[in-house]
DNA sequence: TCCTGTATAGAAAGCGCTTGCTGTAACGCT
DNA sequence: AGCGTTACAGCAAGCGCTTTCTATACAGGA
């Protein structure tokens, strides 16, 4: 058998009790017992048992962090940084919580079995990062889902994700909005006139979001959008890849494509320059989050910068109870854009 | 409070013990019975207490997947195939198992850390990615703690990792020597002779492997290496970046650089784009492990592909119990050479 | 010297679930 | 009719820890 506490009490000649105090360093120990305690821990290789640990306290050092796709960096370096702040100060795994990232694939389905798996583990804390998905019935599940979390006590964490109607669940979001017409903007200011689009998944808020921002500076540049120009896909190059060709299909003359993300765009890159057309000089393209393999793309990638890294600390922290949420329970962090070498004039 | 058993118990007019049986259905229980159990854990909206069943049951259904750096594709490519895998067959998180990601950093303290947490919580099984640290301490406490895992009767396998000595791990690893060498070869083949080689860090079984690979290839077409040839660095695209200037600032004249993975070796490029150098005309650069955004790159990576999803997928089995451990308990999956744009014959 | 206060350790009652064992009908067999 | 079977369902004993409450010892004050 495992060695118990009873074990480790029994070779220190203590209580079990005694033994917890020990360990929890939540009660006054002499030293010297303290001393025999960890002694024999040390001499059993003792390690407690979560389970029974959690049972009893009725808490337990689980935090979750749901992200749509573990493979994509975008969620990756969110995960990084949340999980560096659970973690505990200092980036080592102290304060020994153990921070879990689950990869829901941005099914709902997946989304929901997992927050009931983190609620059945009776986790400390949950992250959910990423755009949401936007149909009625899922955000209601979801909403309720996390309701009955924060009613268990764990603490519940948005991060890129717009809140959670219902819920007191703090919403660090990104302004996709802003980023995408302020990157729109960016390329009418050079001259394009016929931009195609190549928007994420439909019922995504992130999706949604970016394209309005990039329809917004249509409106107010007075560009009438012709509806060819919008194509829906999935967040990878490959479907920037499709897109683009399905685009240009459609419309042979665009001379800026704006991609929903900078994988997306970098499909685009490859389509655009088998079919023979110059980047920017031909063509401009754009993307969105300056993941780090953009500024390398040849030409490098006019895109936004979403702060990732900050925005995943900061809900780690907020997640520990280490910083104060922000008034009225949201924030919203602006992109920066990066004007690079595949935005141009257009060719006359 | 919230729901227990024994309230659905109460309200379905049943005992806990029948609750139990027909919740984990491993128990004979009349279909009324059952359909009244369900109708009141659904009414009541219950959710299993994860601590406790795992408490009295002794088995838990947390599954540990060790990352060295969640932020790169590389590993989350492996970890998105491990987790699908371990969520159940077809793709729905099924079967009711919690993959969790741990994210080490690549520190042998938080790998040793995180491996005494999933120990905490009585995991059923824990994957460990990537090479690992040879720091031989370190190694022997690896071991030390996989032992005790094991003994516990959690299942531990490594996934491009080379084997655990006096663990019975099952390994399932990569030839990053024969990659590295038949990468190297590839160079040799078009004509190259004076080759930099951007390694990994040291001390660490990946980056010894693919350089012994190349080192091999070099001695094989009796091509005397050059200490100044070989820069340590980081994984990542900075650091090839900087290797790059260092490389040529030694020694101008070399014609080609093999870079330790295709992080780095983007960087690489980058390097040599601005520093005037053209690829493959006047350098040829290979990278390794095929990740998505290498076949983008302008010109697109010669590189060797890894099995990456497929590996990770088939440690998932394993640690499941779904597929048997290949025979010794090793299984090794060779690369694949991509030769691509980056590489050319060298300017005479 | 006696009493109160303080510091420390132990006893024991759970936490919410699982499961071996013990009923107890209903059934089919000789 | 008598009895072994079969099919369910319940009882109750834990699983290994935490924590409240209680006990003890010793110090200091009156």
């Amino acid at each position: 058998m495992t060695v118990t506490l009873a074990d480790v009490a029994a070779r220190a000649q203590v209580s079990p009790a005694t033994v917890s105090r020990v360990l929890n360093g939540n009660y006054p120990v002499a030293a010297t017992t303290r001393e025999r305690v960890l002694r024999a821990v040390d001499d059993l290789d003792y390690v407690l048992n979560g389970p029974a640990s959690a049972l009893a306290a009725a808490t337990s050092d689980l935090v979750g962090i749901l992200v749509n796709d573990i493979a994509d960096p975008f969620f990756g370096i969110m995960a990084s940084a949340i999980q560096s702040e659970v973690s505990g100060p200092g980036g080592r795994a102290g304060g020994e919580r153990l921070a879990v990232v689950c990869n829901t694939g941005g099914s709902p389905e997946r989304e929901l079995t997992y927050l009931t798996l983190l609620q059945r583990q009776r986790a400390a804390a949950v992250v959910l990062t990423g755009g949401a998905v936007e149909n009625p019935p899922h955000l209601a599940a979801v909403s309720a889902k996390l309701r009955r979390l924060e009613e268990a006590g764990t603490k519940v964490v948005l991060c890129g994700r717009p809140p959670a109607p219902d819920t007191s669940a703090i919403a660090l979001t990104f302004d996709n909005r802003g980023g995408g017409q302020e990157l729109t903007e960016h390329l009418i200011g050079l001259g394009h006139r016929r931009l195609g689009y190549i928007a994420g998944p439909e019922e995504r808020t992130t999706t949604r979001h970016r394209l309005e921002g990039h329809r917004a500076a249509l409106a107010g540049h007075g560009i009438a959008e012709d509806p060819r120009w919008t194509v829906h896909g999935r967040y990878d190059r490959r479907s920037g890849y499709e897109a683009t060709l399905e685009l240009f299909r459609r419309d042979p003359s665009l001379t800026a494509v704006v991609a929903a993300n900078d994988s997306v765009a970098i499909g685009a890159c490859a389509a655009l320059r088998e079919s023979g057309r110059r980047i920017p000089e031909d063509v401009s393209v754009a993307g969105f989050d300056d993941l780090p393999f953009s500024v390398d793309a040849v030409p490098s990638l006019t895109t936004v910068r979403l702060p990732l890294s900050e925005a995943g600390a900061r809900a780690g922290r907020i997640a520990m109870g280490r910083e104060e949420a922000p008034p009225g329970g949201i924030a919203t962090a602006r992109g920066e854009l990066m004007v690079r070498g595949s935005s141009g004039v257009p060719r006359s």
